[in-house]
DNA sequence: TTGAAAGCGCTACCAG
DNA sequence: CTGGTAGCGCTTTCAA
């Protein structure tokens, strides 16, 4: 735990010096800049957090507000989490946790302290509390996902129906008529804000292509593998030749599965798009073709802004959509 | 933002009686301490964290370090991370995340900074480099998990050794004398450090009661549904009347299913118990007796001790064990 | 290009 | 039981 003063005895200069020539705000020369720097890095030197930020007004670390909803996908969350946290790095910003109870209450309380220089939202809700508080106080906010009331926000997110309409686009270029959708569980349409964009959009791009839909929402819990399954079956016996999922990676292997277990082949049967997911569609037994959710762009995208705003720039408030990317692994191609 | 000074103003004290009557540090008459939690409440005032930081050399802030590492089981370990976040809040502190390559560079970063008064590990590896940092450091450092060399360290974690013989306990003394176990994918009993003790602890225990175990380690990805089941009818096959299962939510799906689609009942020709399961056995279509993981217990456990190592008190280094707890939904009973 | 020194807002010691 | 005040370790003016 070394102090500046040390530095600054070690080095030969003042204290000032040494902060100016660790922080690169003012022009040094060369040679004590160079002198600056062994000296701190012999006595391992860090900056006093606390001294920073009451002297410096900027703290250096953005809150992350995370419910943690019982029904939100861990293994997606996890991502959004360490690309957020990767991605502050990236800026010199360290992370600080707000969930359960305090994922509303600590916004204000980190920002009434002078906790954090921003606020990162995560696992936004339609109608989320959160969207009042952060037009209540004074710390930078910007959200990853779209709430229905975005007056004034600053709001970061994958183009969920460019995304859906993407895949319903490939398949309608490969001559497909008739696709099925695979959807999440009914319940998540209410109370999360991403899937009705997916919804909306296969639906919209669908229409336009004259391509006909047939949606399938299977359940949760415990039978939700033979759920799956049964929604595939339907689907087959729909006639469909094409199917677009928006759903966790255990789901996508049922439906694997069922495809096998009917005898179908893919792409030469059936052909499969994966819409908005997070893991590895490439990896699977049968590779499938796939519309990533790339949580690092929307959370690195975030994090620039907040670091900007902090900065004290100005930014603009809206929607920024992040345009969604085609991976083929060869599971599309004409109908039989 | 208010300041302290202007909560003394509106109070008509000073401003070390604002601080104390605040902080209950030293005794303030009722009328005074009424006078300034007034003010302060009317104000929304809320003490600046920098200055307190410097002024108080305490930042109520513990580092959280988990390496995501990519077989992190994602819903445990989110439940983890939101049971030391509550704790911590329960003890006025913040929890600061430490990711990816933060997760070890970071103990350094933020001790030598002074941003944290303490430190929690997650997600320890048997071979943990954190282990050395957290000597090497002069932070006090608790962690959630035991590493191989405990020299020094201050542990905490469920006994999985007692858990795993308990649930061989009750289904011998049910009369089985013949059991199968389903265990983690057997990379993981390299990568994490609680596998190998559920394994250990079901093995002495089986040996001790003279109980038969055929253990089955299903593999992961894709298939892996089909090699769960696969198992199970192998268990079967062995003649086993009861199955212990220490795997994830969605392996017990697939021992449901297979025993079902085998025609046996629950528990009248197979009794089932789950061992350190983080999520809820009693939902399943069978309600499934279990030895829960909770990590409440671990994780509250761990940051009071933080917490007390910050105040200064002198902490027995050791390995603290939580004592499991059988919970019982009736999947359990003598065999037929 | 460098140095001196004035705070940043609080905590905790020393008086009374 | 209460008030005055000396720092905590840095950043950033103001001077040179």
């Amino acid at each position: 735990m070394a102090k500046i003063h040390e530095v600054a005895e070690a080095a030969g200069v003042s204290i000032s010096t040494v902060s100016y020539a660790l922080s690169g705000k003012r022009s040094i020369s060369p040679a004590t800049r160079d002198r600056v720097e062994r000296a701190a890095a012999l006595l391992g030197y860090e900056p006093n957090a606390g001294a920073r930020m009451l002297a410096g007004r900027r703290t250096q670390i953005f809150a992350l507000t995370e419910p943690f909803r019982p029904d939100t996908h861990a293994p997606t969350h996890m991502s959004f989490v360490l690309a957020t946290s990767i991605a502050a790095r990236r800026y010199d910003y360290d992370i600080l946790l707000l969930t359960d109870a305090e994922a509303s209450a600590g916004m204000r309380r980190v920002s009434a302290s002078g906790l954090v220089d921003g606020i990162i939202v995560l696992d936004v809700a339609p109608e989320d509390d959160r969207v009042a508080l952060s037009r209540a106080i004074d710390v930078p906010t910007v959200f990853i996902g779209v709430p229905e009331d975005v007056e004034g926000l600053v709001c970061v997110d994958l183009d969920f129906e460019a995304a859906a309409a993407l895949a319903v686009d490939r398949l309608a270029d490969a001559g497909h008529r008739r696709i099925g959708f695979v959807g999440h569980p009914e319940s998540a349409y209410a109370r999360s804000n991403f899937p009705p964009r997916v919804r909306r959009g296969v639906e919209q791009e669908a229409r336009r292509r004259g391509v006909a839909v047939s949606a399938e929402y299977p359940g949760e819990g415990d039978e939700r593998h033979r759920d799956i399954r049964e929604a595939v079956r339907r689907l087959i016996d729909d006639g469909v030749t094409a199917l677009a999922l928006h759903c966790d990676d255990a789901a996508h292997s049922a439906v694997l599965a069922e495809l096998a277990a009917a005898g179908l082949s893919v792409p030469a049967d059936m052909s499969v798009v994966s819409i908005g997911s997070s893991f590895d569609t490439s990896s699977f037994s049968t590779p499938l073709d796939r519309i990533p959710l790339e949580p690092e762009s929307s959370c690195e995208l975030a994090v620039g802004l907040a670091a900007r705003m902090a900065d004290g720039e100005s930014v603009e408030p809206g929607v920024r959509l992040t345009e969604p990317r085609y991976q083929a692994f060869g599971s599309v191609s004409p109908p039989r």
